[in-house]
DNA sequence: GACCAGGCACATC
DNA sequence: GATGTGCATGGT
C-alpha cells in the first residue's frame, strides 16, 4: 500500500536526522502517567520543571499523592500551568489506581490495551491521547498516539484531510505500520522531534528531514 | 508583548 | 452532534 511506504520512508527520514528518540521522558512508569497528564496541551520544558517538584518533595508516589490535599499538589505542579485543573485530574487517576492496586503502578498497568483504555477514559480528566500516551509509553502496549503535531504534519503531507478526526488518524497509522511496539513508540517521538521545530504555525519548512515529501506547508494549521 | 504549547470537560446551541 | 470557552505557566 502506497501510505504504508511512505510512512515508512518519512519515519526513516526522520530517524536519520534526529536519532532514536528514546521516549518516554520520564523515569518509570509512573513518571510517565504523571508527565502524560502534566503535558496536556502545556511545554515539556514546564511539565519537567513539575516533576522535579514532586521528586524533591519526596511525594512521587501513588500513595503519597493519593493523601495529599489539592492546593499543596497545585503548588508543585504549577510550573505545568493549568495548575488547578491538572492536581484534580492527577487525583482522579491515581485515586483510581490506588483503590484497584494500591501503591503497585505495574500491576494496573498489566491488563490489555482495551481494558487499559476503557478504564483510563473513564476517569475525568483523562482522554484519547493521554489514555493512548499511558498505554504506549507506560504499560508498553501497542497503540499509536496522535497529538495535535501529528494531525498538522500529516494534513500538510496530504496523508489525512485536517478535518479528520483523532480516531481516523490513529487508524491510519494503525493499519498502515507493523504492529511492532519499538517503531509505535519512536514513529511518535520523531513527529514530535519534528513538529516542534519545522511543523508549528508561521514555521519555516525549510531544513525540514520531510521538505522532499510533498508537502502545502500551512495545511493543517487550523485544524484541531 | 503576542503567540504558542505533546488536551480535556463542560456549556450552549 | 458541533462549536465555543475556561483553564495558566513559561519559552520564543
Amino acid at each position: 500500500m502506497a501510505t504504508a511506504q511512505t510512512l515508512m520512508e518519512m519515519y526513516e527520514a526522520m530517524l536519520e536526522r534526529f536519532g532514536h528518540q528514546g521516549w518516554w521522558p520520564g523515569d518509570g512508569p509512573l513518571e510517565v502517567c504523571i508527565g502524560a497528564i502534566l503535558t496536556q496541551n502545556t511545554n515539556w520544558t514546564n511539565v519537567e520543571k513539575a516533576l522535579g517538584n514532586l521528586r524533591a518533595a519526596g511525594v512521587m508516589s501513588i500513595s503519597a499523592i493519593a493523601h495529599m490535599d489539592h492546593d499543596a499538589l497545585a503548588e508543585l505542579i504549577r510550573p505545568a500551568g493549568y495548575f488547578n485543573i491538572k492536581a484534580k485530574r492527577l487525583k482522579n487517576f491515581i485515586s483510581h489506581v490506588f483503590e484497584s492496586c494500591g501503591d503497585d503502578i505495574a500491576a494496573f498497568l498489566d491488563r490489555s490495551a482495551a481494558t487499559l483504555q476503557s478504564e483510563l477514559m473513564g476517569i475525568n480528566g483523562i482522554g484519547r491521547e493521554t489514555a493512548d500516551s499511558i498505554i504506549l509509553y507506560a504499560a508498553g502496549k501497542p497503540t499509536f498516539v496522535i497529538d495535535r503535531y501529528t494531525c498538522r504534519l500529516m494534513a500538510r503531507h496530504g496523508l489525512t484531510c485536517p478535518e479528520d478526526d483523532y480516531e481516523q488518524v490513529k487508524d491510519l497509522f494503525e493499519s498502515s505500520l507493523p504492529e511492532d511496539l519499538g517503531l509505535w513508540k519512536d514513529y511518535h517521538a520523531q513527529i514530535v522531534a519534528v513538529g516542534k521545530q519545522y511543523c508549528r504555525p508561521k514555521a519555516k519548512c525549510a531544513g525540514c528531514p520531510l521538505e522532499s515529501f510533498p508537502h502545502d506547508p500551512v495545511a493543517g494549521d487550523f485544524a484541531q
